[in-house]
DNA sequence: TGAGAATGCAAGTGCTTGCTTGCGTGCAAG
DNA sequence: CTTGCACGCAAGCAAGCACTTGCATTCTCA
């Protein structure tokens, strides 16, 4: 039954979220997916696989994109800000166990890299199309602007329920106040003015 | 002896960096503190005392502090980031394993939480500073834009080694960068050159 | 109806875990 | 010299771990 198998990689993910690898026990696994421990290991041989197999499959999915060519930057990065922060707020637990245990286990780090690299690749981009517009300070490193957004929002997402006094405000209020911060600070805000303070 | 428990201590907090808090055997802890194990229950009574005790001496010690009247912001801000960045990279993974066991740990969570509070809380105050002093926009918020730096320089302490397409820069280049880019943000730049392209 | 696959159950293997007991040793203070 | 303390050593305990074996049950499909 391909059900069986999808509610053990199912629980064997939300398990290994809770408590780690060494934590996600077998009888823990089959139990929480209301499955024999035995039939666990009949199909998937080993703790190992099933847990590598588990991560694998709760890290594919596609990520939102930016427009190839810019509009409305501060719509479209709050967009895609929003996004970034809703999926990693979701798995938060799960990318804070990846994240402790990526030196123990090298194997698993790679589902860890994946989404933020290709996520900063992407922004870098964004960045550069809108310096090549001439919407944007030149002087900008595109690659530091990725790091320090995507940094800010990561950082977020790992922290906010646990720090909650840094957090003060909602997820929306805080992204909207990263990406204004951001295009200020690239020099693409939408209405920058300098003696005057217009505001937004 | 007194050199027996710091050895302990020391060796607890290094072990559980390595391997989190159920990798962190009381065999392993005496083996690399070259310690019998039941000298360590001797003097700790339980695992989870000893682990406590060695988060809380790994996680005391003096923060470099903001000057109260801001006088060279770039120049005070590097210095009080790359002071925060070292701190976290030089025990990058035993933060990465308190952040991936705070929920299972909650006791734990304090250690987590009390240096990124207090450093947020002296960022703030100091962004509020300049604001008063007119040097900042006064319609940036300040809670925010720490967010957004303390943010940054998290997690580029906690991914730079992992991740490294997206930190292709040394730490002090980096550094250097989120700060420009901060001061830019709450229009508090060094100088701003708004000779030909002045605004947007 | 009957064969084969998928699943469950009972039991068990060898290993590691936190922690304990009992006993022997060196050593410094009275 | 003796007392007490800090420590090490050998051994072990009950529990939990990943994983296996053997057999009975259910279900599907021919």
């Amino acid at each position: 039954m391909i059900d069986i198998r999808a509610r053990l990689l199912e629980a064997a993910a939300r398990v290994y979220a809770e408590m780690g690898y060494r934590g996600a026990t077998t009888r823990r696994i089959a139990q929480e997916a209301d499955v024999n421990e035995i039939t666990l290991f009949r199909h998937f041989g080993s703790k190992d696989a099933l847990i590598l197999e588990a991560l694998r499959c709760a890290s594919d999915g596609s990520a939102s994109a930016l427009p190839a060519t810019p509009s409305d930057p501060e719509h479209e990065l709050y967009q895609w800000c929003r996004a970034c922060f809703d999926r990693l707020y979701e798995s938060r637990a799960l990318v804070r166990k990846v994240f402790g245990e990526v030196v123990e286990h090298p194997e698993i780090s790679r589902f860890a890299k994946q989404c933020p690299s290709s996520s900063a690749t992407e922004l870098r981009e964004y960045v550069r199309r809108l310096q090549e517009q001439g919407r944007a300070h030149r002087d900008v490193d595109p690659a530091a602007a990725a790091a320090m957004l995507i940094g800010a929002v990561f950082a977020d997402a790992m922290g906010r329920d646990i720090m909650t006094e840094i957090y003060p405000y909602s997820a929306d209020e805080a992204i909207a106040s990263y990406v204004q911060l951001f295009l200020r600070a690239i020099g693409a805000a939408a209405v920058p003015t300098e003696d005057a303070p217009a505001q937004r």
